[in-house]
RNA sequence: GGGCGAUUAGCUCAGUUGGUUAGAGCGCUGCCCUUACAAGGCAGAAGUCACAGGUUCGAGUCCUGUAUCGCCCACCA
């Protein structure tokens, strides 16, 4: 690589847009990414969690991405054999319904108009598309990862680890078939997950609803009553409930109360007395009714559901709370869990009410045909009708949307493939326990074990068309023809061991949309499921089963069930590659907290299970990104940063070195967000009013332009606004310094030549350098090494600025003018910048090596002792080592002062006005040690501070006229000859002087109290001696000069 | 309902095991286009560390409670 720029016509910014992509390409034409597992070296593995090919990536991603990309590149130049492995996501549902609506909105066609195969060609050309702008997104971050290596969860790799596992556990008898309330998005006819439904409070209402009593006793009630908020259910409703022991269920819940009450506080105990005294009044005035209740549900009373005139039963369970509403409540086993599970307590029969496109079927009567929405008008409007509307409430309801359609969600149950968790979930909490996986921050690890120790099954089947299908052939298998199949099916299987095979037992309750009433009377039929697993696809085996009539599952897996996998199918698994020999189990897995039950979780699980051992010993949960108003940032708010618009304004260096200086220990970090006129570059805040703007007229320019939300031909033709943050300046700033810096370097380097260094000859500037370089190198490791980012973006931010620039580099202005100094200076700026390069490296990749670059060309050979070669790219340069030996406290120190002093000049340059060409002259009274130490720092007062030194010692005149700064245990006396104001000086003095007053009042009533003298430690209270006896004598000093400024202006 | 976190300068955030006078960046004020850097330099103003108790010789830091905000999980006939 060759720049034909000389250093002196380097300009004076970095141009990224112009050097990242060529750097990026270098580095890749040089192989500087790929990890080899046959290189002798100790391994350091990080997988990607891969990004959704949903769309492309957003902030929170460049967050993820770059905190791996800094660890990766500083262990690479530690020297280990390091392995980024990079791969997408195929995002089940996310991704099908994008698809899907684009085919709605520009071809008006339904997934189902196209078909299976034709809508998955599709999905599949959408995922090139995506795949090729996140990794290109990647790119432009300065992602280190082997690219060779880009796995997708959905290809043939990562299809062969799903099968092997999906079948594995299906022989283990982990897998199997059961019932759960999907959340069934009508629009899209397909069940989404949790994760994709999000609620929101509406007004509701809240129904209460009379059902006849078939028959009634004498004594007994006429009808019971029920409340719901979703009238349309009773349809499918196939009981009531009612507490089997409402006297002890209400004691129960009394007790519960009085428990809360001693632990509530003091707020809380009203409505904890008023919940308690409502159950007594419940237990003065209802009791004697729900016990006739359950007397009547024992007897086997029945009701008459109104409308679809079905006898219902009124059952006795426990799940009928007698302390709330009525005491009764209506069982709608197909739509509801808790229903589902009172209907199998107590053998009810389950009628599915709803059709896949959210109209009601038969079962729903008269009803059939009409939309949920029409019904639930209806059948108010008919219970009404009927005298059997008792009452409505207003009430507020949380109502389930999904996210992909924005159409309400409807609850139903259907049959789903399960994994059982039990001692698999073991395991994986085993594995946290035992430390043998460390979750950082630790607090996270509490929900990860929360989580897993609920032993929910897991719920694996998804009824979509974009995953991995399951690999499964069922049949409904009447009694008779039972046992002539199972012999035929178990020879296969023995003969096949690529086959296995499965009993479901008599469970005739499968409700799918449509389907039919299942009586209870069906369960006795004895109807059982047979479900054969195929590890491959064979076509032989696969022809056998249709034979017989088994039928593939239509469904797919659950998208989390390839990701669980992905540590270990992205290197081969289930071959036993050299890859997955050396790289398994990773190093540490980094990621938000948002998916540690979800992803992270299921990965130990997976990755115990299939290789017996934990996927990575680390996982490092990073903080979220939250808008200036605290909310997540998402492209549906309008709040939303994409991060090649931050790296077409500051750089991916910006963006990087932005990100980790975020990335403290808090779980979320603020970002306000700004829109960027793109004709004036000003920054409009943005608000939760202009976000959603399709158009922005510039308060600056009065130019207007476009948003994300720009939808009309007249708004889409404006130049588009970039949506930035402003947090991101102070990282481009720091970038742009170090370039500056380095400009210096290369420019004062022309004629470096490489002669060894002794200590000797080193200046007090030298070693201080040398010092706080070792020190922040040390820290600066430490820090990436525990995943402190923002401790170790600081540390080196403020060395770089405040130490080297603004005191080493300005000091060796002087020592290069002089042709005895030059060289030694040269090689200890030669080598600082080095260092600090390499130290940087990892944060800020792209100027760092270009610099690297551009160094190696005046300054090949560099090092502190005896000049080395350097490696041809930052990249493969050794990390710096701690060099302990350079760490000097007592020269921090000395060079401490020196810094006092010249602040204490400066300070009083600026308050007294002096122009900054008129030199001043000062005086320093010290002791003589202290005046040994800076007389050879002259020079740099004078350039530094333009004050020349005319006197140092402990018995130095004041000048006639003079102002002074009382440091600890020195004073700078300045002579201000003509031009000073004694006024301001007056009052700046008088202020110090009674801020000192206050602070010794303060020490000595703390030294005036004898429990502090007595019990703090020894070394506490000197320390608050010498402190008083320090602060006395800058009170005396600044009273001293109060009285000699005050004979001068009288 | 359960859990987790936050509250420090106008804004965004640091603040190690409790111990001198609580820091940074941005913004603000003043002076400077000083030959690496105006995306810069020098200096300055600005804080009742959310509130109330407690522990301690000593609390921004530890404990309890309150308020406000946020996130996760569960549930709501």
């Amino acid at each position: 690589m060759t720049t034909s720029l000389s250093p002196e016509s380097l300009p004076n910014r970095f141009d990224h847009a112009e050097a990242c992509p060529r750097l990026y390409a270098w580095w890749q034409s040089q192989d500087l990414f790929a990890a080899d597992p046959s290189r002798d070296r100790r391994p350091f593995t990080i997988v990607i969690p891969p990004p959704n090919v949903t769309g492309a990536l957003h902030l929170g991603h460049a967050l993820n991405n770059s905190l791996q990309d800094i660890l990766i590149r500083m262990k690479r130049m530690q020297g280990f054999e390091t392995l980024w492995m990079p791969g997408t996501d195929h995002a089940g549902i996310a991704t099908q319904a994008v698809v899907e609506r684009r085919l709605k909105e520009e071809e008006n066609l339904t997934r189902h108009e196209l078909g299976r195969d034709a809508l998955v060609a599709r999905i599949w050309q959408w995922k090139d598309q995506y795949e090729a702008r996140i990794i290109g997104q990647l790119k432009q971050m300065g992602c280190s990862c082997d690219w060779r290596r880009t796995r997708f969860t959905l290809d043939d790799v990562c299809a062969r680890a799903v099968r092997t596992t999906f079948f594995d556990l299906f022989r283990q008898g982990l897998i199997y078939r059961g019932k759960r309330l999907v959340n069934w998005d009508t629009f899209l006819q397909t069940a989404v997950s949790d994760d994709e439904v999000s609620h929101e409070e509406v007004k509701g209402h809240f129904w209460h609803f009379r059902y006849p009593v078939i028959d009634p006793r004498p004594g007994e009630p006429t009808h019971v009553t029920i409340a719901t908020t979703r009238p349309e259910t009773m349809l499918g409703d196939t009981a009531v409930a009612i507490h089997p022991d409402p006297a002890a269920a209400l004691d129960a819940a009394e007790a519960n109360l009085q428990d809360r009450l001693t632990r509530a506080a003091a707020k809380e105990r009203g409505e904890l007395l008023e919940q308690i005294e409502a159950i007594r009044a419940r237990r003065r005035t209802m009791l004697p009714a729900l016990e006739q209740l359950r007397d009547m549900a024992l007897a086997g009373r029945r009701l008459m559901l109104p409308l679809v005139d079905r006898p219902i039963p009124l059952v006795a369970d426990p799940w009928a709370k007698p302390e709330l509403g009525s005491g009764c409540v209506k069982i709608t086993p197909a739509h509801d869990p808790n229903d589902y599970e009172v209907g199998q307590r107590c053998g009810l029969p389950m009628v599915n009410i709803l059709n896949p496109d959210g109209t009601l079927n038969a079962n729903a009567g008269p009803y059939q045909g009409q939309t949920i929405a029409a019904a639930r008008k209806r059948v108010v409007a008919d219970l009404e009708a009927l005298g059997l509307l008792e009452a409505v409430e207003d009430r507020l309801i949380e109502l389930a949307h999904s996210d992909r359609s924005k159409t309400p969600i409807e609850p139903y149950l259907a049959d789903q493939w399960f994994i059982k968790m039990d001692s698999l979930a073991t395991a994986a909490m085993q594995a946290v326990v035992e430390e043998r996986v460390r979750i950082v921050p630790q607090r996270y690890a509490k929900g990860y074990l929360d989580w897993l120790g609920e032993k929910r099954d897991w719920p694996v089947s998804r009824q979509l068309w974009w995953g991995h299908q399951i690999p499964v052939w069922s049949k409904r298998v009447a009694a008779a023809e039972r046992a002539s199949l199972d012999r035929q099916i178990r020879a296969l299987c023995e003969a096949n061991p690529a086959a296995t095979m499965q009993w479901e037992g008599a469970d005739d309750t499968a409700v799918v949309p449509g389907a039919q009433t299942a009586g209870a009377s069906d369960q006795t039929a004895a109807v059982a499921s047979l479900h054969v697993c195929l590890k491959q696809d064979d076509p032989t085996t696969i022809a056998t089963l249709e034979s017989w009539g088994l039928e593939r599952s239509p469904e797919v897996l659950d998208t989390w069930f390839s990701s669980a996998l992905w540590p270990h199918s992205t290197l081969g698994w289930p071959e036993r590659t050299a890859e997955l020999e050396f790289f398994y189990p990773t190093s540490v897995l980094i990621t938000s907290r948002d998916i540690i039950t979800l992803w992270v979780a299921r990965m130990v699980l997976m990755g115990l299970n299939n290789l017996g051992e934990a996927p990575f010993s680390e996982v490092f949960i990073h903080p979220k990104i939250l808008d200036g108003y605290g909310e997540t940032m998402s492209k549906s708010k309008g709040n939303g940063i994409d991060p090649l618009d931050v790296i077409d304004k500051f750089g991916p260096d910006a963006l990087r070195f932005g990100m980790a200086h975020l990335t403290t220990e808090t779980q979320d970090v603020r970002m306000p967000v700004q829109f960027e006129c793109p004709h004036c570059q000003t920054l409009i805040e943005q608000t939760k009013k202009n976000r959603e703007l399709p158009r922005i007229d510039c308060p600056k320019c009065g130019q207007p332009f476009a948003t994300q939300w720009a939808r009309n031909g007249e708004d889409r033709d404006l130049a588009r606004g970039a949506v930035v943050s402003e947090r991101f300046e102070v990282a481009r700033n720091f970038c742009n310094k170090l370039w500056n810096a380095a400009r210096f370097a290369l420019i004062h380097l022309d004629d470096y030549a490489p002669a060894p260094v002794s200590d000797d000859q080193l200046t007090l500037e030298d070693r201080w350098v040398l010092s706080r370089l070792a020190t922040v190198a040390e820290q600066a490791t430490a820090a990436l090494e525990s995943y402190r980012y923002a401790d170790a973006a600081r540390g080196l931010y403020d060395f770089a600025w405040d130490e080297f620039c603004s005191f080493y580099v300005e000091m060796l202005k002087n020592r290069l003018s002089h042709a005895d100094q030059r060289a030694v200076a040269q090689r200890i700026l030669a080598h600082t910048l080095d260092v600090l390069l390499r130290l940087l490296h990892p944060l800020i990749p792209f100027i760092t090596e270009e610099i690297w670059q551009l160094l190696g060309r005046v300054a090949p050979q560099r090092g502190l002792v005896a000049p080395q070669p350097t490696a041809l790219s930052i990249m493969t340069a050794p990390w710096p080592q701690v060099d302990a030996a350079r760490q000097d406290p007592a020269i921090e120190a000395q060079f401490a002062r020196f810094q006092a002093v010249l602040g204490a000049l400066r300070e009083i340059r600026s308050r007294q006005n002096i122009p900054p060409k008129r030199p001043i002259e000062f005086a320093v009274r010290c002791d003589d040690r202290t005046a040994d130490l800076l007389r050879p720092m002259q020079p740099y007062f004078l350039t530094m501070a333009g004050a020349a030194a005319i006197a140092w010692g402990p018995n130095v005149q004041p000048p006639a006229t003079e102002a002074a700064v009382t440091l600890a245990d020195m004073d700078v006396l300045v002579d201000l000859k003509d031009f000073i104001d004694v006024a301001a000086e007056i009052a700046r003095n008088e202020k110090l002087a009674q801020r000192l007053c206050e602070q010794i009042a303060g020490k000595e009533s703390k030294l005036a109290t004898p429990s502090f003298v007595d019990r703090a430690p020894a070394n506490i209270v000197q320390r608050e001696r010498d402190a008083l006896t320090q602060l006395s004598e800058q009170l005396t000093a600044t009273r001293a000069v109060l009285e000699n400024l005050r004979k001068m202006g009288a």
